[in-house]
DNA sequence: GGGGTACCCTAACGCTGTTAGGGTGCCGCT
DNA sequence: AGCGGCACCCTAACAGCGTTAGGGTACCCC
């Protein structure tokens, strides 16, 4: 049982201090989400002024790059152990994918609300989170795209409070379960 | 054929200077995106200063609410006509849905980025734009909620590029609905 | 002793939403 | 004729944002 980034593609790239601010700030996003995550803010918990982090990272959206990074490399190894231990992938997956965003849901926002700053990236990470879902529809790129689009809407309509607060959605992901399933 | 907002809901509450900037707001937000919707920018574009506005509007968040309610307003007039028209309801609600985000993408964005903005909004409106849904399901609301779940997963990750370029995605909205009809 | 590098600083620029306080012109009432 | 109130706009300012320019200090190695 692994348990933390014992090695990260990402934070490998990075020199020390970078990696302490990317440390920093993955703490302050899960703690009060992307709008909290100023520059000044950063700076302020690494102990240094918001001018001296360019000294480490490029810019704003470098440092969002790194956090979304490594986000995909948790969502791989998530995904991959949840396929791999169960003989009913897709409802696997869509637990894991469900957790993940209750999880972090800051970071899930994060990873989400824009388009990707995929130069930015760290090169594999995303087609890595991806592998699974590919795995669990055998390769049927329509399906995989359209349960994800389903396990996305789910999670982020729920983040969004856009369903009502009592609303049981177990049973609405049930029913995306069984229509995927069975539309094979 | 009605064609432009004759009698809005949401308009008719604002007076006509309000009226008159969130119009400017809209255009600006359809040319440019939210990004570019500035109190300053809107303000030089009706020809006041951006702190006039706040004679007209009591906060940002308020225009917002009105351009979120204007959105609402439009989607039930589609989404009403395509389900009245249709023996497919499910799939001509599909259709409608993805033309609408398609040719507002901004307000689109606007609607579904963040929380929404309930006390703010046009009593009434949220709820209107949903009803050909729950029509299209007979009541049911998973069924109901999952479809949504599925086709606002498809356009915000469209939108949001998350699909290769190249990408037809024609077949997976076809397998996403072949996949809930089949289970109803 | 000198060069390089790792690291941090202050000051500033132009942008953001928003408030305080002051002004002008017009319409209707006494 | 004067006065209240309303509709409307202004400037100045505040605290926040990402970012850059330019300067400084300590260390390590040749």
């Amino acid at each position: 049982m692994r348990h933390g980034p014992i090695a990260s593609a990402t934070l490998s790239r990075l020199t020390p201090r970078a990696q302490e601010i990317v440390r920093v700030a993955r703490e302050l996003l899960d703690r009060e989400g992307p709008e909290a995550l100023s520059m000044r803010r950063i700076g302020s918990l690494v102990g240094i002024r918001a001018a001296s982090l360019y000294e480490h990272l490029r810019d704003k959206q470098t440092l969002e790059a790194a956090l979304i990074s490594l986000g995909f490399e948790e969502q791989a190894d998530l995904f991959d152990n949840a396929v791999a231990a169960s003989d009913d992938p897709l409802a696997a997956l869509a637990t894991a994918y469900r957790q993940f965003a209750h999880k972090q849901p800051h970071l899930y926002r994060l990873m989400t609300e824009r388009p990707l700053p995929r130069d930015r990236l760290t090169p594999g990470v995303e087609a890595a989170a991806a592998k699974a879902l590919l795995d669990a529809t055998h390769g049927d790129l329509d399906q995989a795209r359209a349960f994800w689009a389903f396990a996305h809407g789910m999670v982020i309509l729920e983040l969004n409070q856009r369903f009502p607060p009592t609303a049981n959605l177990d049973p609405t992901w049930q029913k995306g379960l069984t229509a995927f399933r069975d539309t094979q």
